[in-house]
DNA sequence: TAGTTAACTGAACACTTGTTCAAAACCAAG
DNA sequence: CTTGGTTTTGAACAAGTGTTCAGTTAACTA
């Protein structure tokens, strides 16, 4: 046997991306093999090197990826106050890494396991996506709407905060998503108010 | 060659966890080979295995001991003010955290690593630790000190926002780990406070 | 100092790893 | 229906995996 009926990139390319991306959720990228891969995606090993030049690019492209559709996604809008601006920051977090948690997890988990030229790749997109918020802190402590001690740490903590949603949170559970939205947004408001 | 001068497995044993317990964290459980482990200490394969069953083992065993110290370190003084208990509460995790960036590493982000068995164990004494922040949070709650929709949530919240500190921290940067802790529990008191 | 125990070596086990490539079989265009 | 290009197989490669254990040597005990 060689090529199978109804084989076709455009078919096969995303399948294994998909694949991809689950298994190395699930269980890590050190952990899964290309094998399993490949099995997952109904076929033999070989077949993926069609698709990328080795597993590191492979991982590499599914964060970047990742990290691409997260900033073409955040659309923030400096002409509107920043406290509402700001409750469009922390609604649209939860929201597009709830639709994602297979990427988020991949994004957050596997940065040591890029090599250093991919990690600095990622780590520069991370940095922008993080800079959006900052900006909006700082146009809120300007405006003296906000009361922050330092924009940068205030950044890192409410993203901390934020991410760690996906971590715990499941449909099946007590609350919605739509409910987790309203506390954590009432959560990230208070704490960056000034204290009357 | 057989047994080496100097050799003693009160010696031994610790070197060969700190090894683990340092290249776990830095290159990832499934990443690091026992191998790797036993050139760290300066020793063959077969002689980590005087110190342990298997890898999985060694993995649980490192996170089951950082639970433990956690959980025997945390002392909460339920007698006190509620504010004040979140106060130590904050101060406690961040440096607890801080002092062992490793371990903490390991504990959260090699839980799929574990064996169902081995995961369970650890899951619940990571309860037992997110139940000593929802207690204070609920007793704030009934004392009318606290303003939170959902304790449980606000319990994920807050430590996910902590923990994300070692993340990032570095001693070398611009701000103290005192300055750290200030920063933090200003954020997380606001964001429990009742809105004036 | 002799005998016992504890600690480690070195080699081997059977398997898995990422990656390569000629050959085979499919698909699409002329 | 042939030709040319695309996609996959299947086998192979060298290196690395966790784990075991008989044999050897150091450390301790009496």
């Amino acid at each position: 046997m060689a090529r199978t009926i109804g084989s076709h990139s455009g078919k096969t390319g995303p399948r294994v991306r998909d694949a991809a991306m689950h298994l190395f959720a699930q269980r890590g990228f050190a952990a899964v093999s290309m094998r399993q891969i490949a099995s997952e995606v109904g076929v033999q090993v070989g077949a993926l090197y069609n698709y990328f030049p080795d597993k590191q690019t492979l991982l590499f492209e599914l964060m970047r990826d990742h990290m691409l559709e997260l900033l073409s996604a955040i659309h923030d809008k400096p002409e509107t106050t920043p406290s509402s601006r700001l409750e469009v920051f922390v609604r649209f977090h939860i929201t597009f890494h709830h639709k994602r948690p297979d990427a988020v997890f991949i994004a957050y988990m596997e940065l040591r396991n890029l090599s250093p030229q991919n990690f600095e790749e990622i780590e520069a997109l991370r940095r922008r996506y993080e800079t959006v918020l900052e900006d909006i802190l700082r146009a809120g402590l300007e405006a003296n709407e906000f009361q922050v001690a330092d924009t940068k740490i205030t950044t890192l903590a409410i993203i901390a905060m934020l991410t760690g949603v996906s971590s715990w949170f499941r449909s099946k559970g007590r609350l919605s998503i739509a409910d987790i939205k309203n506390q954590y947004w009432e959560m990230v408001q208070k704490s960056v108010c000034p204290k009357y």
